[in-house]
Parts: C-alpha cells; structure tokens; sequence
DNA sequence: AATGTGACATACC
DNA sequence: TGGTATGCCACAT
C-alpha cells in the first residue's frame, strides 16, 4: 500500500487548520497571520495562512478573515474583499477602530491562538 | 519545468 | 529608521 496512497491531503490540512482557528476569532477581536502559522508549528508559513485566506472562499466552513490582519495592525488584505470597504466595515460593525487602514488600539483587541487555544 | 509573485515576518545593516 | 535579504510554499504563467 505505501506509495500508492495520496499524499495531497497534507497540505489542505493546513488550510483548514487555518480556518478553523480563524472561525474560533471571537467577535470583536483579532488576530495576525504570524500568530496563526506560529500556533500551527509554522513559524515561517506567514504567507501561506495568507493564502489560506485567499482560499477561504471556497471553504467549508465559515472564515471571518476580517478578523485577520498583518503584525502592524494593516488591513493588508482589504483589497482582497468585495468591495474592499468590507473589510473595515465589519471590523467596525464589532466595536473595533480603523483609521488608515490600521487598527487602532491594535494590542488591545489582539487574540493570540497560542495563549487563549492554550490546551 | 522553471521562474516569478505574494492577504507575512524576522534579521541585518 | 528605513531599506534589503531571506525563509516559506502555493499558484500563475
């Protein structure tokens, strides 16, 4: 049986984990791309949670990406969303403050995986 | 098949 | 204090 078994299973697997950390995201706080790849044992796979984002769409459950910005606090994403406005627009709409694209208070509302998925 | 790009982050100079 | 380099890896061309 060895070699004839898919391995590509592997890699969604991440995505997913990815989204179902992001689903976990309470209302009104946020988190970044960093933190997740940290939390998931990929320190340095910042990127592919940005994809796993860019994903999001297709996935099977519910992805708040809004709920996920860059270390700075940047809505880097924004332009990703439809309309890009969005984006602010539901960090607003629970309580959270954007000027310039950046959250402000940033340290405040961030939810760390690490600390609160603590297992 | 090879190369370039990117919703990031850290290290270095 | 701000640019450059590098790691990472899915995806587009």
């Amino acid at each position: 049986m060895p070699g004839f078994v898919s391995e590509n299973k592997d890699k969604s697997d991440f995505f997913e984990q990815v989204w179902q950390v992001v689903a976990l995201i309470p209302k009104g706080r946020v988190t970044s791309y960093g933190a997740i790849a940290k939390y998931l044992g990929r320190v340095k796979s910042a990127r592919m949670v940005g994809w796993a984002m860019n994903a999001s769409h297709h996935a099977k459950i519910n992805v708040p990406a809004h709920r996920v910005v860059n270390r700075n606090g940047l809505l880097t994403g924004k332009a990703h969303f439809n309309p890009p406005e969005k984006m602010q627009q539901l960090l607003e709409s629970e309580g959270i403050k954007v000027v310039e694209n950046q959250i402000v208070d940033f340290e405040k509302y961030f939810w760390d995986p690490m600390k609160e998925l603590l297992s």
